[in-house]
DNA sequence: TTAAAACCTAGTAAATCTATAGGTTAATAG
DNA sequence: CTATTAACCTATAGATTTACTAGGTTTTAA
């Protein structure tokens, strides 16, 4: 299951998108608009620009803005930051790999190739999928 | 994420597949065999036996066994009785579908189409996979 | 009649999620 | 220079979920 975290931080970076003039957009703005509470969005902006989607101004007029174009922005990355692994099992992810307690051998575990093959799919969809897709439908 | 509870429950299943006679096998022998703690492994089994997966029987030389082939038992079934849905975001669960509390209308949520490419891939991939191909991986 | 194994109920420690509270700092407008 | 705005920061807390554990009861076979 997507935390609530990620489904607010990707449509709050969604609706940064759509205000294509890069002028700075205020977490209240978002906050209202997408129903998000202001606080929980505001920690959620934050990490996202520590994490180097966003760029921010304080005071007057500041507020949050893309650091790169929409269409570089894949969802894989989003993802990964706000949410953490695609992978369902820690010990077929490509980023966050982690070796379980209960299998002395991967190769012959039978969750592990039926989650490799879960894992490809999504991350093909994942990373098909950009901040442009997904802000601007077709 | 997948639980434990899920991974114990798949795992054992294809162990129960793998021993091709139809008796019954024990608990005890399938917690030891796949190192999963006994006691959280019976309620997981019981579980299954509910779900009609499994039948059990009691007393000396009792145990679990199938009741349908492997062939039959896709692990889309398995999931969604150990996991829950398979979707990310019940918004978009075919299953267990519940409306988001954030958002007006889903056809406009940016988050939505996303998880739905999310979900019909993960969805192929475990409708496609039954309890014999994890069981007997080739 | 004894042992084995499924079955049942309850509880619990730890982690995670979803926020909230209450401020500080920096930038802008007047 | 001052007031206002909005990002930034730290701490905390209630709710939920997870991953078990404890301690039994019931059924079956030898």
């Amino acid at each position: 299951m997507l935390s609530k975290k990620t489904k607010y931080g990707i449509k709050a970076l969604a609706y940064i998108a759509r205000k294509s003039d890069r002028k700075p957009v205020q977490a209240s703005e978002i906050s209202e608009s997408e129903n998000i509470s202001q606080k929980f969005l505001e920690s959620i902006l934050l990490e996202l620009r520590k994490s180097g989607f966003l760029g921010s101004k304080k005071g007057k007029g500041g507020g949050y803005y893309l650091i790169k174009e929409p269409v570089d922005i894949r969802m894989t990355a989003v993802i990964r930051v706000l949410e953490g692994p695609i992978a369902m099992v820690p010990c077929v992810s490509l980023n966050y790999y982690e070796k379980c307690d209960d299998c002395p051998d991967e190769n012959t575990c039978s969750v592990h190739k039926l989650m490799i093959q879960v894992r490809d799919a999504s991350l093909h969809v994942l990373g098909e999928n950009t901040l442009k897709d997904i802000a601007f439908p077709q």
